[in-house]
DNA sequence: CGCACTCTTGACCGAGATCAACATTCGTGG
DNA sequence: CCACGAATGTTGATCTCGGTCAAGAGTGCG
């Protein structure tokens, strides 16, 4: 299920999108694509970083889609952040030395683990890559912060717009599509789990969008129809994704 | 209103707490503490970062409490973070250039303001202290990982009284109080803020825990009066905070 | 074939919102 | 010093958004 090979070609996933978001030197560039890698291949619903454990290895998310979540002591789950190709589902592991969230695939992944004491060893000798990474930690803290809105402050028909929107946009951002369309396989459970809604009213709320003209989504392909009125019901102002480049920009 | 004279003392509120919960070299406490500060004391209620600025300074809570919130379109307002002295309210502004949260005070609050490029170009030349300054923004976010969950998965009663947990913990994690009480000047406005309810929610909720003793609050005091069952009922597991010490401890 | 998962729909319920009124405190200006 | 208004806390009445429960249909897999 784990194999190391030749890792370069699966870390350009990483890097091209750290390239792309942050800007990235040739140095840190080539450093990053030299760690070795245990890639693996993880079904709908698999576990790809198990909460709590000791973070001996760090996560990168190479193919497919995926979602951290914590759980409630009463068995409530909430997702808390969406993973796509590129994406460290795991990387506050390096700094603190455990998760609190667990990580599962939404769609079939193709995910790369890195040894974490490498990645560290190379963070603390390439202070440019830690500045990289730093950076792309606030930029996942800043959509947590925008998921928070999502819940406390709009109604279940703009948390949910928000999402989608959110979907494409970094779907966009990564590269993955060009117009307002992407795929995206996720069960309206886990659409309730990330809104802190349930099934039942996830499921109304699509039916409006797509009542709507405002979306259309089957055999997971979702298609957004009218970017600007879905936009506006939902709230969505994309800044928070920081999709122009950072300060480190070449 | 904003003076820059000798810095050591105020910092050292910094440097204490990155020490206490991060772990500090003297070398990077000593460069913290020659940066040149510019001091603010600001009303419950005033700013202390504007959102979205261009973001040449860094805010430094150095006394009293304040928050960070984020609007919606429709005026909402969804409290994202609170923010106790030691802590740096506006620290992705120094890694995304801007910031997409305001910073106001709740309390009367002393602030320090950083020169951003200062903060920066010491990161660079101590890659110690920016691994500090990383696993601060994690840490950070791991809280907001949380209240996410208060949100979208608890109800009223146990997000209200997770709140109060965190906040007690947090007081004490910064050596503030070493009881189950502390200094707490909060309105119920805010707390809705927080946790996506009602003013009107807010108030039934504070008055059922002190009806079933589990907390006191008044003239800005709050105590837990029965610690393991509020924690109990709120579903608080202070792990979040990782009040432990770091990798980097001595 | 049968079970498990997901989507869908309907009926009903309840946690929390909204609206409105009043009390209290406090700062501010007359 | 007092009148005034602005915040805040408190309470009650009513409403609604979204939850819960239940059932059926479609799909895929062992």
């Amino acid at each position: 299920m784990s194999v190391a090979f030749d890792n370069t070609l699966d870390l350009q996933v990483l890097t091209a999108r750290l390239e792309r978001v942050h800007g990235l030197s040739q140095g840190d560039r080539a450093a990053l694509e030299r760690l070795p890698l245990h890639k693996a291949v993880i079904a709908p619903g698999g576990t790809i970083v198990w909460a709590g454990n000791p973070a001996d290895r760090c996560a990168i998310v190479l193919e497919g889609i995926a979602f951290s979540y914590k759980l409630t002591g009463s068995g409530g789950r909430q997702i808390v952040n969406l993973h796509l190709p590129g994406d460290l589902p795991d990387l506050q592991s390096l700094g603190l030395g455990t998760t609190d969230t667990g990580v599962t695939a939404m769609s079939p992944c193709h995910v790369g683990y890195v040894p974490s004491d490498e990645l560290s060893a190379l963070c603390s000798r390439r202070p440019s890559l830690a500045a990289v990474l730093w950076r792309e930690t606030l930029l996942q803290a800043a959509i947590v912060r925008e998921w928070l809105l999502n819940i406390g402050r709009r109604d279940a028909l703009a948390g949910l717009g928000h999402i989608l929107c959110e979907v494409v946009m970094r779907h966009r951002a990564a590269g993955l599509t060009s117009d307002y369309g992407c795929r995206f396989r996720a069960t309206q459970t886990a659409l309730g789990d990330m809104l802190g809604l349930s099934t039942v009213h996830v499921n109304r709320m699509i039916q409006e969008l797509r009542r709507d003209r405002l979306i259309a989504w089957d055999e997971g392909h979702l298609t957004v129809l009218d970017w600007g009125r879905l936009c506006t019901l939902s709230d969505f102002d994309p800044a928070y994704l920081h999709i122009d480049r950072g300060p480190h920009a070449s």
